[in-house]
Order: C-alpha cells, then sequence, then structure tokens
DNA sequence: TCTGGGGTCCTAGGACCC
DNA sequence: TCTGGGGTCCTAGGACCC
C-alpha cells in the first residue's frame, strides 16, 4: 500500500496537434480541381460564384476585380508565396496578386468537412480536444502504438476520409506539439521532446506561441525579446515589471516548453452571437430604419441559434465598431433566461440606449451569454451540438 | 484601399452581502 | 460610529485564437 503510488507507472505523454493544410482553399479545390496550382484566395463579400460556360468551363472572378469592404479567410499556397495571407484586406492583398482567383467563402462546404476529418480521428480514439474548424489535438498517451505508426495513421484516416492534407506535431504538451505542427506545413508530420526544445524551439520567434499576440509580440520586441530562446533567458523580474506576475510566469514556462493543461473532449458554449459589419458605414439617426432592421435580424438569429443548440441565455449583450474602429460593449443581466427572439431584442435594445450615437457605426453585434440548457429543447436530445463525444 | 465573424479567457471596479 | 475582510455577481474592456 506504501508504494502503490511510486510503483504506478505514468506513461510521459504523447499530445498531437492536427492542422488541416489551408483547410478552406483546399476543400473549394476538391470542388474546382482546374485551380490547382493557381493562387487562389477565399474571401470578400458578395463575391459571385464562378460562372459555368457553354463549353463547360468556368469563368472564376480575379482579386482584381474586387471592390469594397472585406478581408482574406484563406490563401493556397501559391497564393501565399506572393504575400496573401489570411487576415490581409481583400484590396490589399488585389495590389500583391491582382490575377489571384477569388472565390466566396462557404462555411457550410467547411463544416461539413471538419466533421468528416474528426469523426476520422475519433475512430481511432476518441481523446480529441476541438480547435475550431480546422484543428485538433489528440491524447495519444495510452494507444498502444509507437509514435510514428500513429501519425501517419492519423494522416492516412483524414485523408481518406476527406481526400485532404493535414499537418501534425507531437510532443508532451499542446503548446509544443501546435509549434510543431506548423514546422513542416504542409502535408508534414513533426515529432518532438524535452531534448529538441533548444535546438528547435528556441530559435524561433516568440509569436510561434499560441497566446503570444501582436500586442505582447510588440511589447517584447521593445525589450529586444524576438526569440523564444531569448525569452526562456528573460530576467523573470523584468518580464514581471511589464507584463504582470500570472502573464509574466505563463511567459517563461512557455519559452521553456512547460504545458500541462490536459486535452479536453468536450466543454460547454460560453456565448452565443451574431454580428455584421455594414457595406457602408451607418448613421444612428439617418440611417434608423436600417439599422433597426439589421438590429432585429441579429437578435433572432441569436434566437434561433440558441433554439438549435438547446441553450437559454441570461445575458444579452451589444456590441458596436464605430466608423474609427473603436469597439463599445455593453450587456443586461435578466431576471430569467431565455431564447425568445422578442425578449432578446427588447434586452439589447436597453443596451444600445446606454451608448452615445454621434460616430457613425462599423458594425452591430448581438451576444447570449450566461448559458444554459434549455431542458425543454428536444433538439438538444436529438442532434447534439458542439461535438458531443457520444 | 485598411482591417470578418465566431469564440475564449482575463482583469478590474463597484455593488451587495455576511 | 468606525473599521475590515472575504465572496459573489454584474459590467466593460481588451488580448488572443481560428
Amino acid at each position: 500500500m506504501r508504494y502503490r503510488r511510486s510503483v504506478m507507472p505514468t506513461l510521459p505523454r504523447r499530445i498531437a496537434h492536427l492542422d488541416m493544410d489551408a483547410f478552406y482553399a483546399s476543400v473549394e479545390l476538391l470542388r474546382y480541381p482546374e485551380l490547382r496550382g493557381l493562387p487562389v484566395v477565399i474571401g470578400g463579400r458578395g463575391i459571385h460564384q464562378p460562372e459555368l460556360l457553354t463549353d463547360g468551363s468556368r469563368r472564376f472572378a480575379r482579386l482584381r476585380d474586387y471592390v469594397g469592404r472585406g478581408v482574406i479567410t484563406t490563401s493556397t499556397y501559391e497564393a501565399r508565396a506572393l504575400g496573401v495571407f489570411s487576415a490581409m484586406g481583400v484590396m490589399k492583398a488585389a495590389k500583391l496578386a491582382p490575377e489571384a482567383i477569388l472565390l466566396p467563402v462557404d462555411f457550410d462546404a467547411y463544416r461539413h468537412y471538419s466533421r468528416l476529418f474528426k469523426a476520422a480521428v475519433r475512430a481511432i480514439t476518441p481523446q480529441v480536444e476541438d480547435r475550431g474548424i480546422d484543428e485538433i489535438y489528440i491524447d495519444l498517451t495510452n494507444l498502444p502504438d509507437d509514435t510514428p505508426t500513429l501519425a501517419r495513421r492519423i494522416k492516412q484516416a483524414v485523408k481518406d476520409a476527406t481526400g485532404l492534407s493535414c499537418s501534425i506535431g507531437i510532443s508532451p504538451n499542446k503548446l509544443l506539439s501546435k509549434i510543431c505542427s506548423d514546422l513542416e506545413k504542409p502535408d508534414g508530420i513533426t515529432l518532438l521532446d524535452e531534448g529538441d526544445i533548444a535546438r528547435r524551439i528556441w530559435p524561433l520567434p516568440v509569436r510561434k506561441i499560441n497566446g503570444i499576440g501582436p500586442k505582447a509580440g510588440e511589447k517584447l520586441a521593445a525589450l529586444g525579446i524576438a526569440t523564444i530562446g531569448q525569452l526562456a533567458d528573460a530576467e523573470p523580474a523584468l518580464l514581471q515589471e511589464h507584463f504582470g506576475r500570472s502573464y509574466a510566469e505563463w511567459l517563461h514556462q512557455a519559452a521553456h516548453g512547460i504545458d500541462e493543461r490536459p486535452v479536453v473532449t468536450y466543454s460547454e458554449p460560453k456565448s452565443i452571437s451574431r454580428e455584421t459589419t455594414f457595406e457602408r458605414d451607418l448613421h444612428a439617426r439617418r440611417d434608423r430604419a436600417l439599422l433597426s432592421e439589421i438590429f432585429t435580424r441579429l437578435c433572432t438569429g441569436v434566437a434561433n441559434d440558441l433554439r438549435r443548440k438547446g441553450y437559454l441565455g441570461r445575458t444579452i449583450g451589444i456590441k458596436l465598431r464605430f466608423e474609427d474602429f473603436r469597439i463599445m460593449t455593453r450587456d443586461l443581466t435578466l431576471p430569467e433566461p431565455t431564447a425568445d427572439p422578442v425578449v432578446i431584442r427588447r434586452a439589447a435594445g436597453e443596451c444600445l440606449r446606454r451608448v452615445p450615437l454621434e460616430k457613425k457605426l462599423r458594425l452591430l453585434g448581438v451576444r447570449a451569454s450566461a448559458l444554459s440548457p434549455d431542458s425543454a429543447s428536444q433538439e438538444a436530445v436529438e442532434s447534439p451540438q458542439g461535438e458531443l463525444p457520444l
């Protein structure tokens, strides 16, 4: 009995991060194989579908023909070679690659392929954590096979299920695996253990760490810290002075490749929201009718999403982005949770009355949070949303 | 010619209660 | 009448991610 604890073997963790290669663009290439090898970008708004010509070929929109707001959602590797990346404004991308093919976003198709690849991996092990439409973590620790075999089997399963390639990083934790999966993209397998950190991780820029974004990256650069190795060497006191205790401690641990977070196979949603950026900036009074119509549509959308997913929200909030890009939020907690569009519209209207509306608006959003499962909802039982591990 | 839409987590202050 | 500390809820904003 005394020795039970120390005798129990604890296997070193084997955590995989799987990232689909140029996911949206690759799904589009399944549909339009004639675009393979060309610079293709997905994004913009109101893009017309490719036009089918009488000879059976298709005419595609070009980036140079685009006018208006919108960002690039994904680009093929050929387009990336021209400097066109996700989140870039479409008009800016058009300057860099005017001849690139432009396709509209088709989330239904991407969600379909997302379900396919995740199901294929879950058939190998249920220890899967969802990280959005094109990424997952997988805990391989308790599987019998060796790591390279598992990596190849998972990639093959994804390929068989979808026709798409992915990249996999495998290491003792999520942080390192996430970095790894990016190292040999596309179609790569990268294995790494603690002994490889200095050689493979430390030379990388700090921004490769998931959790160091533009702001923290800038601040670190100002301190002369560019690489993960330099971050690992940084004086803890210096980090604490600039980032606060808890973030500084996390930075230090991350730079040393330390991360104990488990793979979480299911979590309840925390909020459900709808938002929209207008074609042109709208004025609270002059465009009142149009704004009101959009506002109501957003509330109805949130209500429908709540019902479809089987949740009630007790806190209703709004989000505004002004023409100068400043964001303002307001929220209101109700006595009772709701999924009623009329109740949501009224609560959101209360919130809206609390914000000054001199500046023109660029975006309007509505959100429900403080969610609870709706026990009266049949849909919740019949078609589980999220990815219930059943 | 700027910059989408869906999320999560964290911080911080004030109200309110014990 | 004054002093104080802890806990929870609500609200607002911000960083970050896919």
